[in-house]
DNA sequence: GCATCATATAGAAAAATGTCAATATATTTT
DNA sequence: AAAATATATTGACATTTTTCTATATGATGC
């Protein structure tokens, strides 16, 4: 994995506002307006941090009507924490 | 955890620079001059991403004489692990 | 003590990021 | 079709982060 990728996962865990979004997610899915009574920013800013956890792959947005419903995605976390653990391990010597 | 805490500890994952370092560091323990050598920064930069690094945890500096050698925390990886982990759990329904 | 080497700190400039107001798009409801 | 609702996009501004140059600190060797 390259480092710009590495580094695109990432963001999604160093920002407070995407943090606590991620937490509230851990109950299940949400829509953005949900998420936005949660969250003490706009409308635009949520959904800027929407596009930015979702091209980290560790948030997934279903469309429903007009509606979008985010949620963790159980595949985007395998790839961080695989990500994580490969970034860390020492070498073989 | 808390969510400034969490951030701090993920800010040692998205800058690119950072990524580099923490990779050489998978080699074993390196002094600041080595890691100076194979990246594209100044000193002083170096130094600052140092900075970040041992304040998430994740590097911890050891000085002797006019060195300090670095080195990558089993401590701090397992921290850094817990906390995605633990960020990322999905709760009991 | 003085010169040298390794690293850290201060301060400023540049780049990236987070935020908001305004507006656009797309869907549903009336 | 018009109004209302949910979300995305645009563009501007503020804050934060990254980077640099210059300088300071601290250790070693002469």
């Amino acid at each position: 994995m390259d480092e710009r990728r590495t580094a695109a996962i990432f963001k999604a865990f160093c920002d407070e506002n995407r943090i606590k979004i991620i937490k509230l997610l851990r109950s299940g899915e949400k829509c953005a307006c949900k998420l936005l009574e949660e969250i003490n920013v706009t409308q635009p800013t949520l959904s800027h941090h929407m596009k930015i956890l979702c091209d980290a792959g560790i948030v997934v947005g279903r469309k429903e009507g007009k509606w979008t419903h985010y949620s963790i995605s159980k595949k985007g976390v395998e790839q961080a924490k695989e990500c994580l653990a490969q970034l860390t391990t020492l070498d073989a010597e």
